[in-house]
This record gives structure tokens, sequence and C-alpha cells, in this order.
DNA sequence: TTAATACCTGTTATTTTTGACAGGTTTTTA
DNA sequence: TAAAAACCTGTCAAAAATAACAGGTATTAA
């Protein structure tokens, strides 16, 4: 078995956060020869106005460039990418014939910013989420035409064994919201997401209504919204409350 | 690269429940000889009192037995695979000499429904979740252990692949939840659980809020909750609701 | 020791929701 | 074509939430 995917799985059961994950993907990435890579997670194919999540280590004036000029929309990896379903190099969506000019610049471009060559991962998810996992080097070789043939069940292993664990440290996020409530805001959020009045609550806890009252207007302070639906929601979206 | 991978990802694209893609696995499994499968996610390894989902095509008089005799706490596929990370064999697990006699009397009974041999992936998550894919066979032959040396990465590429997929449509289930609430009910429920109240609903959607009232009542019989703060919560872990 | 955090409690006026009453039109499906 | 589903609208009283005041104690960290 695949030296990479073996340390990955190891040390993965180790991070805590998302970032720990991705330091994890880096390191494990360049044994594989692709010191830069990019992850875009749950773009939703049946919602076009969606915006997928990003996370990278590409140059940061590379990330200025591509959202000044909205490059979601002519990146060929990305608008190719979501037709396929297996690992293809850039140089297959790269090299056509009949490119439009803002393709072309956008290549051009690219390749200034230190993106010579690399690799795309498409990871199909349930109901129309699609996400991806782009490799990359600066140098312009053919060693990435190489791992795909020879290595292109490893790095789909790794590719989707990162997509599984960083989609639970993205969303359920346990960590990262955990210590935003507190113990008693919690517990009076998960009564309210249940149905329970501040009155029932107040009785549940034996407190008063008023103190009820007093902490959910903290939550609501806390999470930014104005009423009590909508910060139902978002407790429950932030994964803060379980059902 | 391998065709079972690709045969799995083509065909994953058009599977909308969960049956279709078990049936789909189940399809590339028998290429590679296992019959029988079982799918067991997120366990989560923190909250011990936590029961996963099973999904498999096991024996039904095996199904019966395991549940009967509670077997979850001495299966020591279950137990032996929480602390593993890498796809083992159910001989590592099995075999070994100190046994107790729980032990040894769910391993005969397993024989005896007809399990002999096989294998299964551990699929770690993210913040204490874990899956896991065991795949089985009722031949008791050495084919398994081949497999585990020379297509481990295959199958872990399938089992993170097959994850990946089922998390979604076993959670956010687009479909089977999606004909419960009509297209204005929906309309009407992510805007409250944006924070709007029924009058400002009424404005936007420019009906009365009187209407608005009578969609909300509507929802609430349908999700079999109260008030709306339990019908915000349940639309969004329902997945209704777009956060 | 001081500051911060978590926790607790009060009033009052205004707005919103709830629940229970009842009736209509338009579109889809059997 | 008839039934069902989706959509729309009305009133009224009781219950609950909101907003805008204000004030306290106990525990923990700097």
């Amino acid at each position: 078995m695949d030296d990479t995917i073996i340390k990955f799985l190891d040390k993965s059961r180790y991070c805590k956060t998302i970032d720990d994950l991705t330091n994890l993907l880096e390191n494990c990435l360049e044994n594989l020869g692709f010191p830069m890579w990019a992850y875009s997670t749950d773009y939703d194919t049946l919602d076009e106005e969606n915006i997928p999540l990003v996370k990278h280590n590409y140059p940061k004036q590379w990330e200025q460039y591509y959202m000044d000029n909205n490059c979601f929309e002519i990146d060929p990896i990305v608008t190719e990418g979501k037709g396929k379903f297996l690992p293809f190099s850039w140089d297959e969506v790269m090299t056509k014939d009949s490119k439009l000019e803002s393709e072309k610049e956008y290549e051009s471009q690219s390749h200034a910013h230190g993106l010579k060559s690399g690799m795309a991962i498409p990871i199909i998810g349930g109901g129309g989420k699609f996400s991806m996992l782009s490799l990359a080097t600066p140098d312009h070789n053919n060693e990435v035409q190489k791992l795909m043939n020879f290595k292109s069940d490893v790095i789909m292993a790794l590719a989707f064994a990162f997509h599984s664990i960083a989609k639970d440290l993205l969303t359920v996020q346990g960590d990262k919201y955990e210590d935003i409530l507190t113990k008693r805001e919690k517990e009076i959020v998960t009564w309210t997401s249940h149905g329970k009045s501040s009155w029932e609550i107040s009785k549940i806890l034996n407190i008063s209504e008023r103190t009820v009252i007093f902490h959910l207007d903290n939550v609501k302070k806390k999470l930014n919204v104005n009423n009590k639906y909508h910060m139902v929601m978002k407790a429950v979206t932030m994964g803060l409350v379980k059902p």
C-alpha cells in the first residue's frame, strides 16, 4: 500500500480543525511532487448561484487576480471539471485549439503566477453536490501525466479521504463553534429549537423566565441575528444544537 | 486505473437515493469477489451512546441475531475497527488466541450465517466521527489477503467515494424530503428561518399576512411540530432550507 | 485586586404568534 | 369530470416574544 496514504490516514485522526487537515495534506502532497493545492467544496450543481467554499495555498496575488476577474466563470479546470468524474491533468483541458481570448489570457496569467501544471480530482457528492481537489506545481514537467497513469488510485483515495474529513470539519464544526455559546446558552437554545417557550424553559431549568430571555438575548447578539427563528437556524447549521 | 472504480464513479453520478448507491456498490463489489457488504455511518466516538446508521445486504437472519444479541458490543470488527485507520481482513482480528467465550460464540454464529471471510475499511471523519465499510464473502478463501495486498488503494478509493456520496444522500436527503413541502411552503419556511416575520414575508411575496400564516400552519402540521422554532429546526435538519 | 465572564432577575409597552373559527379559487391528477 | 392538492383570505382573543429600560452575584483569569 502506498506510504503517502498510510501517513495521511494515520495522522488525519489527530486533526481537530480544517487547518490541521490542510497542513497534513500539504505535507503529504509534497511527497507526490505537488507543493500547491486547492479544494473547493460542495458546489451545488442544481443551484448555479451558490458559491462554494474554497481552501488553498496558491499565491496570494493569484487569489486576488482570480477574485478580481471572477475567474470562476472562465477557469477551465472548474468549468470542465464539473462534467468529469475521474482525475484529469490540466493539460487535457488547457491545450484546446479553439480557445476564447479570455481563456488564453487566464492561462498565461496562471502561468505567470507560478501555476504551471497540475491535476484535478473531481469528487462527486450526493444530490448534485460537487467538490474538487486541485494539485499544482510551479514546474512544467511531464511528471503529472506519469502520476496520472501510475498513482491515480492513491491520489483518488487521498482526495476522497481528505474530502470526507474536511466536510465534517467544515460543517458540524464541533471544535470551532463549541466555545461560542456557554453551557447554559446551549441548553436554552436547544430547548427553544425543540419548541419550548421561554416560560416552559424557565420551569424546566428552574430559573425565572426573565433569565431565559436574558440568555436568549445574549445568544442572539452572539450569532448576530434579530429573532429566535433565525437564531435556531444558525445554531442548527453551526452544529451547536443536537437534533 | 482500475475498472471497478471507474465504473463506480461514472454511474454514481446518476444515483439519486441511497438505495441506488448501494445497488451500484453491490454491483461493483461483485467484480472484486465480495457479494456482501455492510456500511455503518458516523458513529460518534466522543458520544458512546449514539447508535450509527447501518445499511447492509447481509442475510436477514443474521441481522436478527445481531440485533437480538446486541452484537455491536461484541463484534470484533466494530470494536477493533474503531482503533484502526487502514483496511484490515477479518482474520487479523478474529484469530486471536486469547478470546472471550462471547467472541467465540459470535464468530461461530457469523460463520453459520454465511459470513466466512471479509475485510473492513475504516473511514475516519472529522470531529470524532467514524464510519466503516465491511466487505464479506461466504467462501473461506485466501483471496481476501491477496486483495488486501494488491488492491487496497482501489478498495479504499471505492470506500471513500461511496462514503462521501452516501453521507450526502443520507443527510441532506434532497430526494426524500423534497416532496414533503410545496414550493410556496419552502419559500415561506426559508424566509422564516432567516428571521422574517409573517408580515414581512407577506410583503416580500406580495400576499396577505393571513396566507403566510396559513402556509406556516400547514408546514407545522406536516412536520408534526407545535411552533415555528421547532419547525425551523426540523426544516433545517431535514435539509429543506438552505442556510 | 481588578476585569471579564457567566449567571441571575426585574418592569412595561408594543409587536407577533398561536389557535380556533370559516370560506374561497386555481391547478393538477386519477 | 370529479377529487385532491396547492394556493389564497378573513376575524378575534389569548399567549408569547421583542425592545428598552436597569441591576445584581459568583467564579475565573490576568
